[in-house]
DNA sequence: TTATAATATTAACACTGTAAATTTAAATCA
DNA sequence: TGATTTAAATTTACAGTGTTAATATTATAA
């Protein structure tokens, strides 16, 4: 009696299905200029269907944002193999994860500008995606102290500097387009090359 | 005739005080969250009113925005009798570059994250706020480049990693409130440190 | 075929930004 | 002063919002 198992799947697919339409909106019009009668209409149902797969919209970006971590995770430990030495290492996966904030710049601020906004007391929830890229971030950085490549200092804060600058160069990009930039890639690499530097001193 | 002058000054009265209403609610209640009317209410007016004195809700964003930008030069200028040697004034423009942003982490977001997102096209327009906050950043840099106690790059792409820097620390202190941080002011110090260092290297 | 459960829809509420038409108030001129 | 013009503020209206509750439809089990 596979009749349970395939309505479940079928619940799954219009899951989907939403949350791809959803994502397909709010990345080309911005979170708050979709309507949930929007959604609705891309996935040709009525509006309060979505409110049997999502409690509400919050919860809906919510969703959205977590696949977005789970495709940067995916990003990040692609580099894993990478059997160069430890600082290099972390060279390249600051570079990824700007490159990745750059590629899908809508995506990267509703899950680090918009989503926060709505949700709050988004710490590093025990199991959650966004602990398993802190936690990579993490790995990366034990690795150049523990090597003694990097100043004795503790890995939380070595990791958080870090952060800092990926972060602020990547939502600096986005949010000013016609800021007169140095060129996008010797900013991006000087920007890594200074902290990891200033980290090694 | 006075009475022209009078108006004048009346009208100015009345734009000061749609300003000061909506950012108050902007920063209590978020800027989604307060629509023109409950700014209405606040000061007495009818909801239309409000367009005799700004395009649109953008436009009264956009003042308030300014606003803090000068409040945030302010800031930053009051540094400027410092007479101590140019690298430790960048330390403290940027230690009071990140306290502005956590004193008022509202007006900061809408400022730099919020603003860009209604606003396009936010480069760096000659004579703007902005262009005199980013000028005072490339002066402090500049000293440093010039006595030689940073490395010989442009001066350019130097202000931008330091912007980054804290503009990635100060967004992500507030946007993650519960994450589990160093104790803020190592962390905050450790930023400015770690980024100063690397651009001596 | 009927009863039951799951799923989707329609209707409704209180609210949004803002344009147009209208009213009120103030300043100027006779 | 009273009439006229100008400025300022308000009322009304529209199309759209997120979301709840009641209803209708469809698919499964008895």
């Amino acid at each position: 009696m596979g009749t349970k198992e395939r309505r479940a799947r079928e619940k799954e697919q219009l899951r989907r299905q939403i949350l791809v339409a959803a994502r397909e909106l709010f990345v080309n019009e911005g979170y708050e200029n979709v309507s949930m009668r929007k959604i609705a209409n891309k996935i040709e149902y009525s509006p309060t269907t979505i409110y049997l797969y999502f409690k509400d919209k919050a919860d809906l970006l919510d969703s959205v944002c977590k696949e977005t971590l789970l495709n940067l995770l995916n990003t990040l430990e692609q580099l894993k193999n990478d059997k160069s030495d430890p600082v290099e290492s972390l060279r390249r996966s600051g570079q990824a994860y700007i490159e990745f904030g750059l590629k899908y710049p809508q995506d990267y601020k509703l899950t680090f500008v918009i989503r926060p906004q709505f949700q709050k007391d988004l710490g590093l929830q025990e199991g959650s995606v966004g602990e398993k890229v802190f936690n990579y971030l993490r790995e990366m950085v034990s690795e150049c102290i523990q090597q003694k490549r990097f100043r004795q200092a503790d890995v939380e804060t070595t990791g958080q500097v870090l952060w800092s600058a990926v972060h602020g160069v990547t939502l600096l990009l986005i949010d000013f387009p016609d800021f007169p930039w140095t060129e996008k890639n010797k900013l991006i690499d000087t920007v890594i090359h200074t902290t990891i530097e200033g980290l090694k001193a």
